[in-house]
DNA sequence: TATTGTGTACAGTTTAAACTGTACGTAATT
DNA sequence: AATTACGTACAGTTTAAACTGTACACAATA
């Protein structure tokens, strides 16, 4: 099933692979680990890193990395079949609740972080105020402030509405 | 006000621009768009290709072609000021309505035609169906089809997602 | 234990993106 | 009309990412 016998058949594989893969380059996926994710999720049984180096024309040795950069992200899962040596790969089922619930948590959590490091610059503006108040710089030290405070409110606003989103998938739409 | 006088004050500019750039690639934004973005965010006055070009670091040609990268998407606007020959520049106003619903529309297109293009590619699909069942890969055939399928609803759900989160920045939450 | 097969570390190569400096067209100034 | 100043097209350079092939470590087979 996984070697293609048909050349229309295949072309059609390659345009959807093709197709499906720009839309998750969209969620920030590097472009070579959205196609392998979709040739993945688009085949009907695990693969093996010679297999999808066959699919995609690609080094075997790219498949590994590429795999590697999956695992990590969540996205695909090592299964075990008897009597077969080679790892066998396939995308982790539910495109829906696998795939974006790990990039809108990544999203959340991003979110977060920065709003915490846009936190900390501002404590150590605060110890500074002194030095700038006496230098005369007191109102373009004000305005950054009042910046980095929008920042942080823009933070919590993108975190608020991921969150959203993510309960969304939760309480399942489809 | 644009040029900086002050070390430590630089300092903290310079890092919350690195800090807020960081947020929005994760919108999907370059990275040089992103940092030239937020500089022009946290500045408080229009700027120029020149006043760029020093607070960055990067020669004036860069900063160019990034105002006009930054306009195609609408995030930057041009401003007239009596008595000055050169463009002045400055972030759209209101970061979370011009850049948030700029990218969210962005997304919900990029669904909506990806979903298009699926559409198209079942209709292809559709017309060599015959021809398929005769050479006996109808079932691979079948299977392809059913996740063309599923990516379509994908992608109706994605829009969906990011049509609401599109409403709720009209609503304002803040 | 010897041998074959499998995944990955590493170094070198290719490819693409980001950036720079010069040179030029165009608009403002005199 | 002449000159100055500004923005950008273009070509060349630098930088970083993606990819490949070889070589090796480890596990399975015999």
């Amino acid at each position: 099933m996984i070697i293609m016998n048909n050349p229309a058949l295949e072309e059609f594989q390659t345009k959807t692979i093709h197709e499906f893969s720009k839309t998750l380059e969209m969620f920030g996926l590097a472009p070579g680990d959205a196609r392998l994710f979709t040739t993945l999720y688009i085949n009907p049984s695990p693969m093996t890193l010679d297999d999808m180096s066959a699919t995609l024309g690609k080094s075997k040795t790219s498949m590994s990395t590429g795999i590697r950069s999956l695992l990590e992200q969540g996205l695909v899962e090592r299964v075990w079949v008897k009597g077969v040596r080679k790892d066998l790969y396939q995308a982790n089922e539910e495109l829906y609740r696998s795939f974006l619930s790990c990039f809108i948590e990544k999203w959340i959590q991003s979110a977060n972080t920065h709003k915490m490091n846009l936190d900390q610059i501002q404590k150590e503006m605060k110890t500074d105020y002194q030095k700038f108040h006496q230098e005369n710089i007191a109102e373009h030290a004000n305005y950054l402030y009042e910046r980095t405070e929008e920042m942080k409110a823009f933070h919590e606003w993108v975190a608020d509405a991921f969150c959203n989103m993510l309960d969304s998938t939760k309480r399942g739409n489809d």
